[in-house]
DNA sequence: CTGAAAGCGCTTACAG
DNA sequence: CTGAAAGCGCTTACAG
């Protein structure tokens, strides 16, 4: 039960440590024989690398940072670790998460980060980081991937949604469903820095005066930053009430998530308002609960751009040029149950 | 853009590498004064310690390694880690994650697990590994924590769910709603190793015989090992099947998750069957799904289970003896719209 | 193609 | 309470 070292590998094959060394990592200068020998002797006593030691003398961590904004446990940051294990683990990287859920743990850690030499790369995920931060960013040694950032300002690399063109189809559905009064709900995010989600009611904005909706057709829902006792709960009340209480109600709405539409759909069906009848409703997401709820939704694929990430970051590390480092990634509109025509135009 | 070492700071605070070491890491046997002046030098340098480097030269990793069988971004998997990542991350550990979705790269990463010093503890999730295997985590010098196991041999700490007792309450709650034949429908695995669910339905007989059901008035559906093109819309199609064509239907289910019974629900209504009125559903996990889909389900919580896997690794980490290392956790039956009396008792 | 030696940035007895 | 020195297990020029 001795731990097995590089030396004791290279006493059982005859040859110097160094050779080991080579053998077991594929360089080249190796005499086809020996890493013969360096291999099987490897295998017979069940030895592996110290990653410690091999990161220290090398100068690569062969780990990549995975930060992010709140619990790892959602659909989204989930399949964003997935993915990038997918590969990232091949390569033969680490992958390390790190959840930073307050701006105080946040602070802390872009504090140690010019000084951080505990991973190749880190891979930033649904920040929407200030300027300081970003220019922290950019002065950085190790590359910076940022991936649904709300911008690609600072990272090396990016990858985004594209909100405009997500939103610009939802809203011109709607239009040739014959809605007249759109509504756009907000989750209320409880975090200031948390997701780039204000660029989807951006985008929604801009996408209903395109397609001719003027500004009173048009009712916004749940904006601003919520206090701590906020719970996802108290903003489906408040949203529902907003809307039951309106006395020009929208006939649809495009819905910031699924997982609140599905909450939203739920809490005014109990209100008498039916869902697609008298209100079309439109989530984000296309996650597990939208085809269960039957939802018409924006389908986004969260472990594919997490993949995007990886790869650019591994090339990053590789010090390789990139001819595209920022990527704009398409959505695609999923029509399902809880879209309809407008009432006016309802036989 | 220098790297920084201890060194630096050691100048920049007029002390030696050595107490730089011991001030930074909260040892005692360092004048408070002396303590001040170098964390004020490190802070003023953005000083990090280089994990590799303090790993390697005391022997613990800071690092903690989590197996997996399969994707991290399911329900299951992404709430262990976040539970592990809960009370490993204040504890100063990193947890990495690690899938061996095939039986070859299992067995490649048990082979080298003897030799591997890149972690200080592992912990296996929803592993139910043979003899070998067990008996090889046995020899580790590693502490192992199962978590979701099959059994607790193996392991020095374990936690598991009591699913004979999870079972025993559903299967009380469809005998006193009247129900006269029972079903239980598993998702047959893709893997022979992942996920320890065949004590699920152990646990349903073993309950059912209890409550006075007979062999005759039980169906088991959907048990084997499918092959690899056997898609979880194949295993909904199958078992829907089945029951549709069963002369003598059961009428309730308990179904191994919740994602499986609410797609066999939406199946079988859309056949004609209603749910709960000609048959009951019961679910198991109470994920995100059971109160959308308002499945009465059994409830288990595994981010609790990750944090106490995760208190358990500590412990055994710093050799403490633990009184209880392998725990049971229970279940809750949760009602919702899904369950019924039987029809023969309905008005 | 191979080996001896220095060095990566820490920790840890060992002296003092 | 503090410092000098050895050592953790590798990699990497540098010779040969």
């Amino acid at each position: 039960m001795a731990r097995l070292t590089i030396h004791d590998v290279a006493i059982e094959a005859g040859v110097s440590d160094s050779t080991v060394s080579r053998a077991l990592r594929g360089l080249d200068r190796v005499d086809p024989g020996t890493r013969m020998r360096v291999e099987e002797a490897a295998k017979r006593l069940h030895f592996t690398f110290s990653r410690n030691a091999s990161s220290l003398a090398s100068g690569r961590t062969m780990r990549v940072t995975l930060l992010f904004a709140g619990a790892v446990n959602t659909w989204f940051n989930s399949s964003v670790m997935q993915g990038a294990y997918e590969v990232l683990a091949p390569a033969g990287y680490d992958i390390v998460p790190l959840i930073t859920p307050d701006k105080q743990s946040q602070d802390r850690y872009f504090e140690m980060l010019p000084g951080n030499r505990n991973a190749d790369a880190i891979i930033v995920t649904s920040f929407d980081l200030d300027k300081d931060k970003l220019r922290l960013l950019e002065g950085l040694t190790m590359p910076t991937i940022g991936l649904d950032s709300r911008t690609q300002d600072g990272y090396d690399a990016s990858v985004r949604l594209d909100a405009r063109q997500a939103m610009m189809e939802a809203v011109q559905l709607l239009h040739s469903l014959g809605h007249q009064r759109l509504g756009y709900v907000q989750q209320a995010s409880m975090h200031e820095f948390a997701f780039s989600v204000k660029s989807r009611s951006e985008s929604f904005l801009t996408a209903a005066k395109t397609c001719g909706y003027r500004q009173r057709d048009l009712v916004m829902l749940g904006e601003g930053v919520r206090g701590d006792g906020y719970s996802f709960e108290d903003a489906v009340s408040t949203a529902a009430a907003s809307l039951l209480s309106t006395p020009d109600r929208p006939t649809a709405l495009c819905v910031e998530t699924d997982e609140f539409a599905v909450a939203l759909i739920a809490r005014l069906r109990r209100f008498g308002v039916r869902v697609p009848e008298d209100m079309t409703v439109i989530g984000f997401d296309d996650s597990g609960i939208a085809p269960v709820a039957d939802l018409t939704t924006i389908h986004q694929d969260p472990v594919h751009m997490a993949r995007l990430a990886a790869t650019q970051a591994i090339a990053l590390m590789n010090h390789l040029r990139m001819e595209q480092p920022h990527t704009l990634v398409g959505t695609r509109l999923i029509l399902r149950g809880t879209s309809a025509p407008a009432p006016s135009v309802q036989r």
